[in-house]
DNA sequence: CTGAAAGCGCTAACAC
DNA sequence: GTGTTAGCGCTTTCAG
């Protein structure tokens, strides 16, 4: 019982340096390979800590140096999200290289869930922030502008950001499949979305198809908003109740892939051909549409190039140096055969 | 510039104790909790910290407390992945409302990946781990038992943990279905996997469902096991590359649904009837599933019951609670019609 | 290149 | 129910 109190790692920076025979300034100085050392020193503070097994303490290096620590907190709607999934990985990677640990939250597209998560991330002192809520509350914006800590919204583009933003153009996207639709000549056209009681991820880009439409004169002939999570499975009955509500539809454009999928799935099943009966266009540019024998007419994003060039300006801002406060990352209407 | 240095947030414990005439103590009880103050008290300073805008310092009081945060680090192959995600998303949820923040990591199914990592995380001191590595390397398994700090392994069942296992028997939901194959006529069968260059997931089933098998008398009549991440695509060129080798198998396992139902897709894109000409079977009871015109033959998991068993047993075991130290946590075969 | 002193903000332990 | 004292393990000065 070499511990004091029942201390798991008993091995400190003191330890070591009296091992190695140093202060332990010196050795805070090998570990963290700041200059002021000898090779000599170098070599024997090293071998002290090792043959020690000393772990370092980040939480007493966070509070006994400045102000912040090195996490980040990043907040997504879900973690289990085929379109996030892959913005998380992105941005811890992103963030793993750089010396920041991740510290996570999901806010299930409440903004009242996010306010939380961020008083309590606050508490630990991150060094910058990292959210894709669609909206936040008064209370979030006014806490992050007085607290100051480096933000970036991310997913939706936010011309006027709390700090900075990063994001697809949601809006343009939903528009630009607009025209592209009534381009082909389709006029009786639905839509189909989920999470009706929390809008998040699609409200713009339904937005924006819809303004297509009325540019052309036209409304939008029947919607069906899910309460359901976003997936293949609400998308296939999404398209039963549209369906069954306006038998004349002629194409139906969807919140996102899995939903479009969905859908295609349904109209087979129906014996409905598409696009000859019904023409389907989706969002996000989803692995499973790779196996589909038709070629989704989509929207191709790159949710990994949003996570990393978020990542990577978080943390250029929390580091001084010079960073846009908007980006935009670009996405690219692919034609397919389903529309 | 009220703040000494440039603090971000320099409203702290004894400015609101002032504010509220109590001493630092009185104010810490308060905003813990814990019991020792009046309800006068308790009011006057919650006023003032809320006015002030306080926000506590979790890292001071991790570093002056005792010798652990409220950090559980959670570790998985990959964040965007299926399974994994409801993994991440209940444990993440269960230990959100026990008090503990979820750090991340993902070692890509690489043992070396994953003591970097930990070894990362245990400067943060955290109170916990969940790991789902496939495999520790000694040096991990050394350095988590030598530390002490509570670890709940997952995903495997592991009948001799580092310190508590929460998982699927994958063996024997492997042999499981070997056993159903057979039952069912099938004789030459082919075994469909991923990640060969950094076996993980699917490993222990493949071995329970080739056991089953050589229980029969049977060889497995063909593998294939690419070297990408297991997905929809990989199932249905893993389908295509098998086949081309061996036109006369009458059955597949896949190493999970999304590979499966690739390769339900490839099969019928060649004109091929499921199950007349071949059976196919997965593992993970995917939501895509849900849509196919054929139900699916597949092993039923509840991943979200995994991530809650796994992070409430771990709390328990932190908590000094009598907890067991191997947890199955229970699958089902559920018969389709692709098989 | 190296070291000594001070202190970060909080809570445990002990008084009162 | 409340306050006082000490100290967690590191890093930041500032001296040499």
């Amino acid at each position: 019982m070499t511990a004091k109190h029942d201390k798991r790692s008993n091995v400190n920076l003191a330890e070591v340096a009296e091992a190695a025979g140093v202060s332990k300034m010196t050795a805070s100085r090998v570990m963290r390979n700041v200059s002021g050392f000898s090779e000599d020193t170098r070599e024997k503070v090293l071998r002290e800590a090792s043959r020690l097994g000393y772990v370092p303490n980040r939480i007493a290096a966070a509070f006994g140096s400045e102000q912040t620590s090195s996490i980040i907190g990043v907040s997504v709607p879900y973690l289990s999200s085929n379109l996030f999934g892959a913005v998380l990985d992105s941005t811890n990677d992103a963030l793993a290289k750089l010396g920041y640990q991740t510290m996570i939250g999901a806010h299930e597209n409440s903004a009242q869930t996010e306010e939380v998560w961020i008083r309590n991330i606050l508490s630990w002192r991150p060094a910058g922030l990292i959210l894709s809520g669609h909206t936040h509350t008064k209370n979030t914006r006014e806490l992050l502008k007085a607290h100051g800590v480096p933000v970036a919204e991310i997913w939706n583009l936010n011309t006027s950001p709390i700090d900075m933003s990063v994001g697809f153009n949601h809006f343009d996207s939903g528009q630009e499949m607009g025209l592209y639709i009534l381009s082909k000549g389709y006029r009786r056209i639905g839509y189909v979305g989920a999470e009706a009681a929390a809008p998040g991820l699609g409200t713009l880009r339904r937005k924006g198809f819809l303004s297509a439409l009325a540019g052309a004169g036209i409304q939008c002939a029947s919607e069906e908003i899910l309460n359901d999570r976003a997936g293949f499975y609400a998308g296939f009955y999404g398209t039963e109740n549209i369906l069954a509500r306006d038998q004349n539809l002629d194409a139906i454009y969807y919140q996102d892939d899995a939903m479009a999928i969905g859908g295609i799935f349904y109209c087979q099943a129906q014996g409905m051909n598409v696009p000859g009966d019904i023409g389907i266009a989706g969002w996000g540019s989803m692995e499973a549409a790779s196996i589909l024998p038709q070629r989704l007419t989509t929207t191709v994003v790159s949710t990994q190039a949003l996570g990393k060039t978020a990542a990577e300006a978080l943390i250029a801002r929390i580091r001084g140096e010079a960073v846009e406060d908007v980006t935009i990352t670009p996405t690219r209407l692919v034609p397919g055969n389903t529309i």
